[in-house]
DNA sequence: AAGAAATGTTAAATATAATTTACAAAAATG
DNA sequence: CATTTTTGTAAATTATATTTAACATTTCTT
């Protein structure tokens, strides 16, 4: 009942060249579930699905990550399109907004002078990493707190708390990205 | 019983900080079906794990993707923590080079006047994109070629053939990401 | 402190997936 | 060409997942 999960395994066991029979036998269900699911009849539970993948071999992750696009798209963005996707004295210019099926983010950021993503502290999944190219910024990662300048980095797991800070002057500048997409 | 997907998802819920009911409405299955599955009684059909994970938002892909690592690494850069990973004319500063299953790459690329990634074009798997920060640089992408200046951008599929070229009389510098990691 | 609202868990009922067994069509063998 | 083997599909049974409804606990209000 989701998506055509169906074809889709039906697809990778031709490729591997086997029967419904053979896989049943090396994955331990029987030839009648593959038929029920490559039919779309079923919806099999992630346990059964599973072991049919392991027959191939192939592993679940492998399985759902289908296969992206092809289309001809846009390749290269002036500022003008970058769309601004933040709010208040943070800038986030965002490139590549328009491509359809992106697997991250890369930001042209701008935090003004007192600019702060707050106190609550930032939590999402993923990873991100940057590179800060002008200012001062401050970052702080779970327990970690440090002041970044010019040419220094970072790379962390969006599920730790987190929070950026312009701690200068001056605007700062950092061009950042993040996978999977979230803007 | 296949993995630990209960917890995983357990995990991941916290993650989006909704309770077992609040994700329930927002999915269409029933806070119970949430409460077998992350404890593990039941291995839920593909169909409802789909309906679940729609009401975070998060894909069967990432869902299989997701590393449950929480092992604390190293999250600030210096220049000095930042290998070269070029050569030549062209000098690729990567972020975040020691972590553990990093899925992407970010790098704080110096292209010296005349660097070129050469006329035999780039080709490999992934995606990428960037921004300019400092000088002029001809990006071929396909049959697209542009000069590209502070403050622009790109974004491209990296299965199609490209080429950097720095076409200014200083040096340029690039921020970017590519994912998978390539480095 | 008492009541209300929200949390996660469980038992029994229902709906669905998986197996067993069987059938028909195509491919392989003698 | 006739027979055997292999293929994918389907019906009925069995096993499992999902829902409904209820139960304790905790958290929030007043």
């Amino acid at each position: 009942m989701t998506i055509e999960i169906g074809p889709r395994l039906k697809t990778v066991r031709k490729n591997f060249q086997l029967s419904q029979r053979e896989l049943a036998k090396k994955s331990g269900v029987t030839n009648a579930t593959i038929s029920l699911i490559e039919k779309n009849k079923v919806s099999p539970s992630v346990s059964s699905l599973k072991k049919v993948l392991d027959g191939l071999p192939m592993s679940l992750a492998e399985f759902f990550t289908f296969e992206s696009e092809e289309i001809s798209e846009q390749v290269y963005y002036k500022q003008s399109d970058q769309p601004d996707v933040g709010s208040g004295e943070i800038h986030f210019h965002l490139i590549g907004a328009n491509r359809f099926n992106r697997k991250m983010c890369v930001l042209r950021e701008i935090l003004l002078p007192g600019a702060d993503t707050g106190e609550e502290m930032l939590q999402h999944d993923g990873e991100e990493s940057g590179v800060i190219m002008k200012g001062q910024i401050e970052l702080t990662v779970g327990e970690k707190v440090r002041v970044l300048t010019e040419g220094e980095g970072y790379y962390f797991d969006s599920h730790i708390p987190h929070r950026f800070r312009n701690v200068g002057d001056e605007e700062a500048i950092i061009v950042s990205a993040n996978t999977p997409a979230s803007f």
